[in-house]
DNA sequence: CGGACAGTTGAGGCCTATCAATGGTGGTGG
DNA sequence: CCACCACCATTGATAGGCCTCAACTGTCCG
C-alpha cells in the first residue's frame, strides 16, 4: 500500500462524527485502537488497487476517489468519500480498487488487525461497522441501477442531488463540488463532454447555476422530478 | 414481506456447503438458529422491494434474481443467486430491492434476529458473515465497472465466463442457463435484442455454441480476451 | 507572456435502443 | 393428437443518444 509520505503523529482515536450518521468513534473508549493522522495532497494515491488490505480509513477532511482501471485507459470512479466516510474495511484480503485524493485530505488511520480484534469485542461497534457495511452496498447498488438504466440527464440530476445532500452549503444554496468533470464523468459512466453539456442543459432551463466548480439548484422541483424516475412509488 | 405459501417443516438448520466458498452453516452447531423451508415457483415473489428485512435466506437449489424497478417500467437485476448463496443479510431495515425465482426454488428462511444473536455469540459466524458481505460488494462493484464502463460485446464476454464458473457443467462443455435473455439484457443493461445479436455473432465466430438456454464455450481463449479488457493487469 | 490544463461547444459517426416482423416452442384445449 | 395461442428468441430496418474528434476559451502558474 502506498501511504502518503508525510505520516505524522500518534495519538488514540479522536471523536468523530460521521456524515452518513453512524460513528466509527461511538464505541470506541480510550482503550481503542489507536489512528494515525495520514495526510495526502491532491490526485495522490492513498491505497494501490490489488494492495493487501493493511489498513482501514476514516476520512476527516477533504474528499477521495475509488478508482479502478481497464488495460486501455478506461477509468471507473466508483464512489466519493467525504469527512466521516470510512474506507478499507470492507475489502478481503487485498483492496479491490485505488484510493485517490480528490482534495488534500486528511485521513485517520487504523490497522485493521486492530479494528478486528475490537470488533470481537466489542458487539455495539460491530454491529456499526456492519451497518457501514451494509450502507456502503445499498448505495452501491443504487448507483448500478443509474448506471445500468438511467439516461445522462437522469445521472446528472441524480448526482446534484446527492452531492447537494453531501456537501454543506456554505449558508446559501451554493455547493462547491470539489471534484473535477473528468471524476464526474466516470462516476457517472460517461464522457466529460456529456457532463458538460447536461450541465449546460440545465444551466439554460435555470434549473442550476453554475460557476466553474460552484453550483447552485434554482429548481428542486425540476431536477428531483428527473431524478425520481430512478425510485420506486 | 411477501413469501411462498408452501412454507413447510420446519427443522434444524442443515449442513449447507455454498458455493461461494462459505457456508453459513459452518460454526452453527444443532443449537443455532432453526431454518424453515421455503418453496418458490418460476418468477414468485420471494421478497417485495421495501419490505421489512426480518428474514435472511440460502439458496438450497434453483436461481433467484434480485430487481429493482422504475416507475416507467425500466428494470434492472441486481445479481442473479444460485446454490449456496445469502440473500437479505446485508439489509438495513428494509429490502431495497425485489427477490424473484428465475426457477422454481428452494431456500432455508432465517429469522434475522435469530441470526444477529447467534452472531454476538459466535465470532467464528460473525466473520463469516462478515466475508459474505465484503464478497457481495466486490462483486457488485466489479459490476459497475460492467455497466458503466464495457461494451455489449465485453459484457457478453463477462457473463458467459461468469456464469460458466457459477454453474455446474454437466460433464460436458454445456451449461445451461436458468434465466431468459430479458433477465440478461436487465443484468447487463443491455435490451433482449442486442443480447441475442451479441451471442449470435459469438456463434458464427464459433467462440461458442447456443441452443436455447444451453450454451458451451468452445473458444475459452476468445471470450478472455474480450472479458480482459476489464480487468487490471 | 506563454504553456499546460480543465472546461465548453460544435460536427459527425457509431453503438445501441427502438420498432417491427418472423420463427420457434411449450402449453392448453378441443 | 393436433390446432391454436402465448410467449420467447431472433433478425432486420431505422433512429437517436452518447461518444469521438476537434477547436476554442478561460484560468492558473511558472
Amino acid at each position: 500500500m502506498h501511504i502518503a509520505p508525510r505520516t505524522t503523529d500518534l495519538r488514540p482515536m479522536p471523536a468523530l462524527c460521521s456524515s452518513s450518521g453512524l460513528s466509527l468513534a461511538e464505541g470506541l473508549g480510550p482503550l481503542g485502537p489507536r489512528a494515525v493522522v495520514v495526510r495526502a495532497c491532491k490526485d495522490e494515491e492513498v491505497v494501490s488497487q490489488d494492495a493487501r488490505a493493511e489498513y482501514c480509513f476514516i476520512v476527516v477532511s477533504g474528499c477521495l476517489r475509488t478508482v479502478r482501471l481497464m488495460e486501455d485507459g478506461r477509468r471507473h470512479v466508483g464512489e466519493f468519500l467525504l469527512s466521516g466516510d470510512v474506507f478499507g474495511w470492507e475489502a478481503l484480503d487485498r483492496h479491490d480498487f485505488a484510493a485517490e485524493a480528490v482534495t488534500p485530505v486528511v485521513l485517520h488511520r487504523y490497522r485493521r488487525a486492530d479494528l478486528d480484534r475490537h470488533t470481537e469485542r466489542d458487539g455495539e461497534f460491530a454491529r456499526q461497522m456492519r451497518a457501514l457495511t451494509c450502507q456502503r452496498l445499498r448505495a452501491v447498488r443504487e448507483q448500478m441501477l443509474l448506471l445500468g438504466r438511467m439516461t445522462a440527464s437522469e445521472r446528472i440530476a441524480h448526482f446534484l442531488l446527492e452531492m447537494a445532500g453531501r456537501l454543506e452549503s456554505d449558508g446559501g444554496a451554493w455547493i462547491e463540488l470539489p471534484m473535477a468533470r473528468a471524476d464526474i464523468a466516470d462516476y457517472l459512466g460517461l464522457t466529460v463532454e456529456t457532463v458538460c453539456r447536461q450541465l449546460t442543459h440545465l444551466r439554460h432551463d435555470g434549473t442550476i447555476a453554475v460557476q466553474g466548480m460552484k453550483v447552485t439548484i434554482r429548481d428542486r422541483r425540476s431536477l428531483e422530478a428527473v431524478d425520481r424516475a430512478g425510485v420506486l412509488h
